[in-house]
DNA sequence: TCACCTGTAACCATTGTAGTTACAATTACT
DNA sequence: AGTAATTGTAACTACAATGGTTACAGGTGA
């Protein structure tokens, strides 16, 4: 399976709070650009302030960015959304054979292989920053 | 959600073939070392089968490494053992606002930065053979 | 022939996701 | 103070993917 909507959705929240940070972003608002309920923002932006992205107010707030767009990587919006945790993209098969010579020792080995290839993908996460993505954006717009 | 578990199933397999290409590796012996039903290994050689990496043969037969183990990286099982196409392991939200600025181009952004997360993954998936996959097994039986 | 095995269909339980309704709690504005 | 707007969260639904299981038709080799 792949990885959920949420993050390409989290990605989207957080460019639109730096593009229109003059604004009010309510999650309505935000909800008609990402074109979904504003409950399900509303739960991403809980899960973004909870890892110290966004700021929330209750009542009549809306949402802004916690920190400068240069200063958030896609790797921390990944984290703030995924509820795996790390190292546990590729699903290992539980409970091989330990009588069977590959029972016993396969978990180790794809452990490593596995490491591996997650932490090449989440290299390339880090790498970008939300800044990036908002100048992509605007340039794509002209 | 994670990658599914054919993925490590597959290896699994693999490294059985090749360890045990002297005995006879029916989809009962196999689902005895993996510890699951036949018929999960039988769907699975389905799969590799198909995309070239095992030969089977149907009544009483067994399988069989289609290919050397050090011509076999992983990369290839995990094409073979995943449905969903290349390019996909991030799910897009689909039909963001095209009147809105961020709506309008954040699909091709996000595609971008994607397909480059993923392909480092892959990268990684394919310098790793079955070939080192068994010897790492082995190693790691003394 | 017969025991054995594969390939596949069918069904089920579980899980994660996303959409939706509903509502208490909170806040800003007048 | 009163009111309208908005958040945070619970609860429910629908849906898709997964993995386990049973069943069985058909192929294979002794």
């Amino acid at each position: 399976m792949s990885i959920s909507s949420r993050f390409a959705v989290a990605i989207h929240i957080l460019a639109l709070l730096d593009i229109n940070k003059e604004g009010r972003n309510t999650s309505e608002f935000i909800a008609g650009s990402v074109n979904t309920n504003p409950v399900v923002i509303r739960r991403v932006i809980g899960l973004l302030g909870k890892a110290g992205l966004v700021h929330t107010s209750p009542g009549v707030g809306g949402a802004s960015l916690a920190r400068q767009p240069q200063d958030i990587n896609l790797l921390e919006v990944y984290r703030a959304v995924q509820n795996d945790p790390p190292g546990e993209l590729f699903a290992a098969h539980d409970k091989p054979n330990p009588k069977c010579p590959v029972g016993q020792n396969i978990q180790g080995t794809l452990d490593t292989v596995f490491r591996r290839a997650e932490s090449a993908m989440e290299n390339e996460l880090a790498k970008v920053t939300l800044d990036q993505i908002v100048f992509d954006l605007v340039r794509g717009d002209r």
